[in-house]
DNA sequence: AGTGCAACTTAGAACATGTACT
DNA sequence: AGTACATGTTCTAAGTTGCACT
């Protein structure tokens, strides 16, 4: 057993290694003290060893009969120009290549990597004619798609072996699952939303722009050979194991350890201990900031205002973002003038405050929310004399909000909020939902709705899927044939009472109840799709909700784990899993 | 207080795989 | 065996937070 553990590791990996070994866990727990003295002070690690990133593919030029034209001529470019090229023929069917500033950037980057004849010539981007090459993507990967199972095997074993040597580590004795070791291949970068760089090129690592981090005593991943790494470092205050720098907003990006490994789930663990502890003083700060709405002074107000919103609504902190860098997004404390406005009385409610903004991924936030009268003359206030375009919270950042909370409450910053408020939720609505004498796909559909209660109050939204109302049809069609199913069934039944034979009978009776729980379970299956037509459970599912509550959930109910989380969600909440009985209470 | 950066979590879309049907 | 679509996985952008520096 690993010698390097927590205590919070050692109540759940353990279970894994040594289940059922008495000794094993008095030993872990005896090694826990000896270990948190050793790791204070922000060291995450004592060993880290890895083999470094995968880097993308080579460029492979593409062959001579495909062509590219300008000006309807065709014409051979460099291979720095074409690889370029064919980042835009790849996408040629997506809207991006349609939006003016996706074509600005592109080509702006695009010259760039032209021979000085290239550029002479190649002024225009509307004049280029990228369809030949596209047209070859396409046919490869069709044939890509009609490869024979041996080639598809064979595919496949190299992935594997790809995974094998580069896709763990080690950490403190422990064979660990790298999250992305496969380094980001070049492309055109996509933003989200309007974004201003959307289109520009996104350039190709290279082992000389790599900073590897590993422990000094470890074997260190050797960089492709005739080339060099940028940098080896030993700081294990950090959990990366790579990093580079990003050529579009100039931010870093790193290479981590999957959500399974130990350092992720410690995290994951802590984060909900800290909304656990916002429970227990939740009444508290609510009674101040209830308070603080009657401040003279305005930026105390102000304060209290924004933190009844990310309490009340779930709203993100809202950081201040560098204008024309990224998409025009806000969070609370960014909220604009024009992102509000103001009901005294709407559709026979008072005080309704209507939102409408784009926030994280540009995702759109629209909610009329009826607010207590003291609030609404506060936004009356901090919107007096104000342009549109002005800040609603013109006293507040992000910055001095989360100081203030950190007064409260050790720990306590605003996305604690939005974790505590998705996980109480569930637990009510769990609660609220379950039928203890539904069968287990009706509880499922109890459980998936409480998931979907905090999926809306997070505002996890998804574009409905393209094939939703063929989808929807097709069930409905399996739902009519299953029923024709259940009347020929019960028909057969009735018939059968005139028999004697009772095995006969008994048989038919099961049949029916058969196909009535089949039928049932088409209906549930229906109802939940419908209703989660624009809702995206998953993000909640993954990042907001105490998989405890779950787990005690299957627990109480008998409902097997699988059935709420498939095997990626198992093993990132398998501390929970193994630490959760019936009765946790989040 | 304000700014910039580093490190980390959170997010929806795109892509790949699995499965249920014909 | 092939197809269609549901489900699972990967990808990487876009947030939050804390800290150093001024």
């Amino acid at each position: 057993m690993n010698h390097q553990r927590t205590h919070a590791d050692a109540s759940y990996t353990c279970g894994s290694d040594c289940r059922g070994e008495t000794v094993c866990h008095v030993q872990q727990l005896a090694r826990f003290r000896w270990e948190e003295e050793r790791y204070t002070d922000g060291v995450k690690w004592k060993f880290l060893e890895h083999k470094g990133p995968v880097f993308a593919p080579p460029y492979e030029p593409l062959p001579s009969n495909v062509k590219f034209y300008y000006d309807g001529k065709p014409m051979k470019l460099s291979p720095e120009a074409e690889e370029v090229a064919t980042f835009f023929a790849k996408m040629l069917d997506h809207e991006y290549t349609t939006k003016d500033i996706f074509r600005k950037n592109f080509f702006k980057d695009w010259r760039k990597e032209m021979t000085s004849e290239e550029k002479s010539t190649i002024t225009d981007l509307k004049k280029c004619n990228f369809s030949e090459m596209s047209e070859y993507f396409k046919a490869q990967s069709e044939a890509r798609k009609a490869m024979t199972k041996e080639q598809k095997q064979k595919i496949k074993e190299e992935n594997e072996r790809l995974l094998q040597e580069y896709g763990f580590c080690i950490m403190d004795n422990h064979k660990e699952r790298i999250a992305n070791f496969r380094i980001e291949p070049p492309g055109l970068f996509r933003g989200r939303g309007d974004h201003p760089k959307m289109g520009m090129l996104k350039r190709r690592i290279r082992p000389q722009d790599i900073i590897i981090n590993c422990s000094k005593d470890s074997k260190y991943p050797t960089p492709p050979p005739g080339t060099k790494w940028k940098e080896v470092r030993h700081d294990n205050k950090v959990t990366w194991l790579v990093s580079w720098t990003e050529n579009i907003q100039g931010s870093i990006k790193y290479i981590m350890l999957n959500p399974s490994s130990r350092i992720k789930g410690e995290k994951d663990w802590q984060k909900y201990e800290t909304a656990r502890r916002l429970k227990k003083c939740v009444d508290r700060l609510r009674a101040q900031y209830r308070e603080d709405w009657k401040s003279k002074e305005m930026r105390i107000r102000q304060r209290a205002v924004a933190l009844y919103f990310i309490d009340k609504l779930a709203l993100r902190a809202g950081n201040e973002k560098e204008e024309g860098e990224t998409a025009d997004t806000v969070g609370c404390c960014s909220l604009r003038v024009e992102h509000l406005k103001l009901h005294p009385e709407s559709e026979g409610q008072e005080f309704v405050v209507e939102f409408d903004f784009l926030g994280k991924d540009s995702i759109r936030y629209y909610n009329r929310v009826p607010v207590e009268k003291r609030v609404f003359k506060n936004l009356q206030l901090f919107m007096e004399n104000k342009e549109p375009d002005d800040d609603l919270f013109d006293r507040l950042n992000t910055s001095i909000l989360n100081k203030h909370l950190q007064e409260l409450m050790d720990g306590l910053t605003a996305k604690v909020f939005r974790t505590y408020n998705a996980s109480i939720t569930l637990q009510q609505q769990l609660k609220e939902l379950t039928n203890a004498d539904d069968n287990i796909p009706a509880k499922i559909l109890s459980y998936n709705r409480a998931n979907r209660a905090v999926a809306i109050l997070c505002n996890h939204q998804r574009a409905p899927p393209k094939t939703f109302e063929k989808s929807m049809q097709n069930l409905q069609t399996k739902i009519d044939a299953k029923k024709d199913q259940l009347s020929d069934a019960k028909r057969e039944l009735k018939s059968a009472k005139a028999d004697a034979k009772f095995s006969f009978l008994e048989s038919k009776r099961k049949a029916v109840q058969r196909i009535e729980e089949q039928l049932m379970k088409l209906e549930v299956q229906a109802t939940d799709r419908e209703e989660n037509k624009q809702i995206a459970l998953g993000t909640s599912k993954l990042n907001y909700l105490d998989p405890r509550i779950s787990v005690a959930w299957c627990k109480k109910w008998g409902v097997p784990i699988e059935k709420i989380y498939n095997k990626t969600q198992r093993e990132k909440f398998a501390w929970a899993i193994d630490m959760a009985d019936e009765d946790y209470e989040f």
